[in-house]
DNA sequence: CTTAATTTTGAATGAACATTCAAAAAAGAT
DNA sequence: ATCTTTTTTGAATGTTCATTCAAAATTAAG
């Protein structure tokens, strides 16, 4: 027997960081070991192949947005306040002049969801788990009389304003551009 | 002398559904060979190399949609009811069984824009020309009393709703889902 | 009709790239 | 400590694919 000498998790986010910048495709197997670290053998070994390597950055990127959601709204704030400080969280990630990082989940959905049934439902149960993680916390909000109407349509309709957002961002608006659209978007969201 | 056989729209309107449906590196040359008919040769002779077939592309699909939202902007509808049609157009085309189409310009974006600066000028120019043919509606309506409120603002958060419905389609909501997405917009958008 | 210019054809080329492999190294199990 | 299993190493492999090219075909011009 022998254990990997690699973090496991670390080697996922430099993956997971260079699919964000890259792309799939144009991210080379020379990139993958320049990011990681690891030499080809070793990628193949753990992980099977380039695609499997996606696949499990996917899964880590699933996990890790995943727990910054429960962060966020596991505070005692109200939930106005916890959506708010949650889109603000979005849109700087968006607009960081360094290092300013795509939504990984809809850029595969964009780029390699459409040819490849598995990977298509990886991505989409991904995002139908946040979606339906926010769609918890706003039911939640409304049965506590912080939020009024349909939760579940609500929650949808932040996503879809979050997804905007993202590709609006990619056009290079000035940064008080992309925050009145967020500010109109959290209004909008907690009237109905 | 001699001028090309092939009808040059034509082409590109084959060689965009093609980049449409697989993406820009998953579409081979063979794969664009056999969608216009074109030898190797013939696409090199008119479009110097795959790139240039698909900034070529590009140019063709921003003239078609920018035609396209003229002519329905150009109806004698009142202005909410031309807006709730283009709405509409879109949501259709998005959830459309056979042939779900993507918007060629956010794919390009999302793949090779961020690589290529000439692609990414070619693209952004043609995304912000749409935006500013809305915005000349929205605050043409603002201007004859149709619509209340900043129409530039305006037309951006129509333009970020309808990046967002796309993206939301991808993930194969049940289109009533999408219809509910869309009205809300279409009210959010029209009261300000 | 002849010539000149350009496109078409489709096979050939060459590069980029994912993947494989065999030898070496490491570490748990006995 | 030895054995066995797994990982690591990094060069080699083979394939896919964009691109080139030379010959043939086509058409406009003179």
């Amino acid at each position: 027997m022998r254990n990997a000498e690699f973090d496991r998790q670390q080697v996922l986010r430099q993956a997971m960081n260079a699919f964000i910048d890259k792309g799939y495709a144009k991210t080379s197997m020379q990139d993958l070991t320049k990011a990681t670290g690891l030499h080809p053998g070793s990628i193949y070994c753990a992980f099977d192949n380039k695609r499997g390597l996606l696949l499990a950055v996917i899964e880590q990127y699933g996990q890790d947005r995943q727990a910054e959601l429960t962060a966020c709204f596991g505070s005692a704030l109200p939930f106005p306040e916890q959506l708010k400080q949650y889109l603000t969280g979005i849109v700087d990630e968006c607009q960081c002049k360094e290092t300013p990082k795509a939504c990984l989940l809809t850029k595969a959905l964009n780029e390699v969801a459409e040819q490849d049934e598995m990977i298509r439902d990886a991505v989409q149960s991904h995002l139908e788990s946040w979606q339906q993680a926010l769609t918890t916390q706003f039911e939640r909000a409304v049965d506590r009389g912080e939020l009024q109407g349909d939760g579940a349509h609500l929650a949808r309709y932040f996503v879809m304003g979050v997804y905007g957002l993202r590709t609006f961002a990619h056009t290079k608006p000035a940064p008080e551009v992309l925050h009145a659209l967020a500010d109109q978007l959290y209004r909008d969201t907690c009237r109905g």
